[in-house]
Order: structure tokens, then sequence, then C-alpha cells
DNA sequence: CCCTGATTCGC
DNA sequence: GCGAATCAGG
């Protein structure tokens, strides 16, 4: 049945699409019977190639922007971001529990406990209280690769620091704060009897 | 590995 | 003219 060939519906229904951007496959898929190479194949005989700038193309999805208008290139001026930003710490070699998950907002509400307490051990949860009144409470600009960059309270909020203390040779942290972010698995499995 | 289009070449 | 196979690239 079928002998599939490119009627001039099919044609046109090509034409369409690839001008509309859909890929060779898309296409294929569309009309049915054909493969991709063959739309390709026919694409170029009709001599419709090239249709902008070469193959990227790939977007396309429920909402089609319908760019009938020429392009306009605003000049968007990115946020200057801080020179290391480390909110997102480092490479944590084993797991890490996440450094305080800086909340995204929650103004007016207070901190008390920084991590997820429950996992962490008694006795960094109890250095992790004291370090907090010995931290220097550096801004962004402050930090250095020296410094300890673990971050405690709302970055949407003033009252926002890093601890600043003398961090580990070699980590985003002081030794306390370490302590907390680079726990080893099985450390933290232990703690963790319950559950699922 | 998924995908894209481009080309080739026997049919 | 057609399109599978192949190539070149992301």
């Amino acid at each position: 049945m079928s002998e599939m060939s490119w009627t001039d519906e099919r044609v046109e229904t090509l034409k369409t699409m690839w001008s509309e951007g859909k890929s060779a496959s898309q296409i294929a898929k569309e009309l049915g019977g054909v493969t991709r190479n063959a739309v390709i194949g026919k694409v170029h005989r009709l001599g419709l190639s090239n249709r902008v700038g070469g193959a990227e193309p790939q977007e396309e999805a429920a909402s089609a922007p319908e760019v009938v208008s020429e392009e306009v290139v605003e000049p968007v001026v990115e946020a200057v971001v801080a020179p290391q930003a480390p909110v997102r710490p480092a490479q944590p070699r084993e797991p890490a529990v996440a450094p305080p998950a800086v909340r995204a907002k929650t103004p007016g509400q207070p901190q008390p406990p920084q991590p997820a307490n429950a996992e962490i051990s008694p006795e960094a949860l109890a250095n992790l209280a004291e370090v907090a009144k010995r931290a220097r409470r550096l801004n962004l600009m402050q930090l250095t690769e020296r410094t300890c960059k673990w971050p405690v309270g709302d970055p949407a909020t003033d009252d926002f620091w890093f601890c600043g203390l003398a961090a580990v040779p070699g980590k985003p942290y002081c030794e306390t704060h370490v302590a907390v972010a680079f726990q080893p698995m099985s450390a933290r499995r232990d703690r963790r009897g319950s559950g699922r």
C-alpha cells in the first residue's frame, strides 16, 4: 500500500516544517514512511538546505516563540559575582554534609541550627556553636584562600557572613567546619540508625 | 550514546 | 529522483 513518495502535499509539509526549524528526524516522523535521511536528501534536492546558520536549532517545544521579527541583540549585563563565591563548596572528597544549606529566603526567620544537625556528631556540633562565637564573620570580599568559607545565616539578609577562621590548608573550611562538611560515609551511616 | 545536517553513490 | 550508508560535528 503506499509507495510513500514525495507528493505535492508531503513536499509542502516538508518545506513548511523545515522552514520552521524542525529537524529532519522530526519531519520524517511527522510524514511517516520516510527516514530522516530521506528528508535530508529531499531537502537538499529542493535546494533549501541551510535555513539559518547551520546546525543547532535543537530547540522547539510546547511554546513556540514564533520569531517573525528580526533578532535584536540586547546587551545583558550579568551580575558580577564574587571572585570565588564558595557558597557551593569544593569537592566533597567523600560525601560531605552540605554546608548550612543556605536558605534562599526566610526573612525574619532565625536560623538556630545551621546544618540539619541530625547528621552531625555531638562533638562537632559543640565546636560548631563555639566556633560561631569566635568566627571572624567575614563577607564575601574578605574571603581568601586561607579563610574558612563556611556560610552562616541568610544570604538575603545582612545577617549573613562566613566563618573566616583559619582554614585547614587545602580545605575551604576551618577544622571545625571541615569536620562537619567532610564526614566519612561510614561516620554518617553510623549516626543514622532508623529510616526507611 | 544521543542527536544534528551533509555527502556520496548505487539504484 | 531517491535514500541508505557514511561522514562530520555537538
